[in-house]
Order: C-alpha cells, then sequence, then structure tokens
DNA sequence: CCAAAAGTGTTCATCATACACCCATGC
DNA sequence: GCATGGGTGTATGATGAACACTTTTGG
C-alpha cells in the first residue's frame, strides 16, 4: 500500500421537531474553509475513540446538545468533498425532543441554530447532499420503525404523533384510522394524565414503550405506517 | 485536533447464489495478522480514489472478481478492531449472477473461495460482524427492493426467482400467489424462448425491466414481497 | 353558547391467503 | 406411460380506506 494520509471525520445531522416544522441542527463555521457559512456540526475522529464517540463529543463541544437517538447514516468519501486534503466522514443522523429543541430555539446563538427544512441556508463541502440523504432516511424509517417517538416529549397528545406523521409524509391522515392503527399495535401506554392545548377538549397524553415494541418485534409483528 | 494517525479501508461482502445455496466469497489471508486464516477481501483506499473506486479494485485485485450490483453497507470503526493499528473500514455489500459464481466456484484457488452462508469458516478481524450486518440487509432488502434479480442470471425462469425468495426467506411460498404478485408489478418482461431443466416441462424464461420498475417507482408503486 | 380540538364505528373495496389439478417434456 | 417440474383460478378472510358526528373543555 502506498502511503496513506486520508482523514477521518464524523458529522452529525440532528433533527428537531416543533408543530408541525422539521429542523436541522447547523453551525457558523468560525475557520477556514467555508468560514462564515453554515454546517452540519462535526470533526476530526480521535485516534482512540469509537465512532460514535466522536460523535457525541463533537456535537457537546460544537453546540452543546446531547441527543437521545442516534444512527450511522452513511459514509461520504468523494475525493474532493473537502478542498483541503481528502477527508472521509461517517455521516450520523440524531433525533432530539420538543424540549432540547426548545432550549437551542430560544437561545440567540449565533453560531449555533436550528433551521426549518423548507428554508436552509446555502452549506459547505457536500454538506447538503448529506443533509438530503438523512431527511431521506428520516421520511422512509418513520414509516417501518418506530422512531418517531423519539421527536417528541415523552408523554403526548395523540394529536401530536398525528401532526408529526402528516408533516414528515407531506400528507393528510385520517384521523380515526390512524388512531386504530397506531392503538392496534399495542405498543403505546395510555395514561391517565390529561393536557390541555388552551383551548379545545383536554387530550389523553401516551407513552412510548419500547419493552412492548421489543417484544412484539420479537415475535414477528412489524410496525408499519 | 490532535494527529490522527487512522488508516481507512474498504471491505467487500459478495454474496453469490445457485440452486438454493447463499454463497460469500473469502479469501485466504497472506499476510499478518490472522495469516492463513478466511477474510472479507477488501483494503486500503487509496488517496486519490473513490471508495467505490477502492472496492472495486481490491475486489478485482484479490479475486479477480467484477461484481454486478454494489451497495454501501455501514462502517465499522471500534477502536481495537484491528490488532494491529486503528483501521476503520468501509463495508460494501456485492450481488454476482450465477454465470460469474460458477466461474469461481470451479477453480480451484486455494486463497479463494465461496462458502455457503450456513456453513462458514472462522474469519478474521470483526469480518464475522459485518457479515451478519450484510446477511442481514440481504434478506431484509429484497423484500422491498427487486435486488434479487441481480443474483439471478439475466433470464431466468420463474422457478429460480421463486427459489431464491424462499432460501433468502427461509420458508416455503405458494407458487401461485407467488407468481400473481410478482407478474402483476409488471416489471418482468416475458421471452419467448424457453428451457428445460433436464426432466419436467420446459420453463419460459423471464427478464428483469429496470427501465419499467424505476418508471413504476417514480409514480409510488413499491415493490414488496 | 360558541369555538376549538379530542374522540369514536361502520361500510365497502382491495388484497393476501389457502388450496389442487392439468400440462409439456424426456426417458 | 411415468416421472418431473411448469403452469393456472377461485373462494374466503383480513386489512386498509373512506367517511361525519358527538364530547369536553375554555372563554
Amino acid at each position: 500500500m502506498r502511503n496513506q494520509s486520508i482523514k477521518l471525520s464524523v458529522d452529525a445531522v440532528v433533527f428537531g421537531y416543533e408543530e408541525g416544522n422539521i429542523s436541522v441542527l447547523l453551525i457558523k463555521r468560525k475557520y477556514k474553509p467555508f468560514i462564515g457559512k453554515w454546517a452540519i456540526p462535526g470533526g476530526f475522529v480521535w485516534n482512540e475513540e469509537s465512532l460514535e464517540n466522536a460523535v457525541e463529543r463533537e456535537l457537546y463541544e460544537e453546540t452543546g446538545l446531547k441527543i437521545n437517538y442516534l444512527e450511522q447514516l452513511y459514509t461520504f468519501g468523494k475525493p474532493d468533498r473537502d478542498p483541503r486534503t481528502r477527508i472521509v466522514s461517517v455521516a450520523y443522523f440524531g433525533l432530539v425532543r420538543p424540549s432540547i429543541y426548545k432550549l437551542y430555539a430560544s437561545t440567540d446563538a449565533e453560531q449555533v441554530q436550528w433551521f426549518n427544512i423548507d428554508s436552509l441556508p446555502e452549506l459547505s463541502f457536500d454538506h447538503y447532499e448529506i443533509l438530503l440523504t438523512a431527511i431521506e432516511r428520516l421520511r422512509g424509517k418513520i414509516t417501518y420503525e418506530p422512531i418517531g417517538f423519539e421527536l417528541l416529549d415523552k408523554k403526548f397528545p395523540f394529536s401530536d404523533l398525528e401532526k408529526l406523521y402528516t408533516t414528515l409524509l407531506g400528507r393528510e391522515i385520517d384521523r380515526r384510522n390512524f388512531r386504530k392503527k397506531i392503538l392496534n399495535l399495542n405498543i403505546l401506554d395510555e395514561l391517565e394524565e390529561k393536557v390541555s392545548k388552551g383551548s379545545g377538549r383536554p387530550a389523553k397524553l401516551f407513552q412510548f414503550n419500547k419493552k412492548k415494541y421489543f417484544q412484539l418485534k420479537k415475535e414477528g409483528i412489524i410496525f408499519e405506517i
């Protein structure tokens, strides 16, 4: 083998959701290249740490964020994707709950910001391509794995779940059929608590039951929307 | 950033199929570590080549094989996965047709060999984990994307397709229903040619029509078994 | 009592499944 | 003519889709 001089980095596409808006967390670059431009958070992997560790570390360093769901997305390695030198990046995608989302939405941090995925700024490197890949994955995955719950509070009214799905799938869903389908899966716990959204009838709160889900999955029952 | 000394490699899990047997192509290692042990083909990425190029190059160098289907599988990066030094590997998974499969099955090459996935030898590094990931992906993917055709000859009798699916899914399939389902998708061209398997009634040959498939996919019609 | 959101059942069409016999060929 | 694999249709149950009114609360 010739002398290899490839650098390895990780990047994280983090999604947040609130009231019909899917957002992505971006940072404003402080260094060359693409100084001042927006980018997906990420950075180089240390010699002794795992890739997951690197993502979580970089995310925390750059944004202060701790996420509740993380999975590997894809590895981007075109030779010219970084103008400096050859850098191969393992991209991850993460999800955060609204409580965390709101924290970051309210601070006036100039260098860290949520962007609605329908109004993205221009991005550095091939980060737009990475983001598109992540959005595609998110949209696809919520139809066959229950990851949508990771974008909601732990306790949520059913209407939140419905709204999330209409937003992500980009089409209306029949409320009755959707409720029937989800409740029949038997992966939600119905709580006694109720919550009111200011006006209208208060809604019961539900909670995703991972245990039940993995049990059913083992038995071959499949989540599907 | 500290001085990074991570090396990047690619590995390829290549599947072949013939008459109810799913096989994987393995090579016998000629160098340390794990000398003499079986491993998935792969090697280091050159500085100026793309990852896909690296996989294809390494595959060709090590096995002489050219594959007809290739996709990125997952990136494996645990710090201690290689005893020498930190090596992160982007794993791919590939499929070859029986014509190619047979070529390699017949040669007496000591260092390159197909192994039925039910009787694998002990593997080097974390290659067993990579292989399991690939098998899982293959099994999952054939149910929602028409990649199974890449494991058959371009022209094939319907029974071959059926056999492939029973093998991969590990359960019997009703011949009439399966045929109805696939033919209703309208992604196969029915040829005039027939083929005989020695005894029994000769079978019509079919051919996967990628154009039709992509057309239908664009219209939102989904392949599903 | 009005506005706003939550909650709920039935009907119909479609699709998946179960199931068994005849056909074409080689020997 | 028999052994071997190829080819075909129908009936039934299950599931998904369409559809609108009542309930509970706040103001």
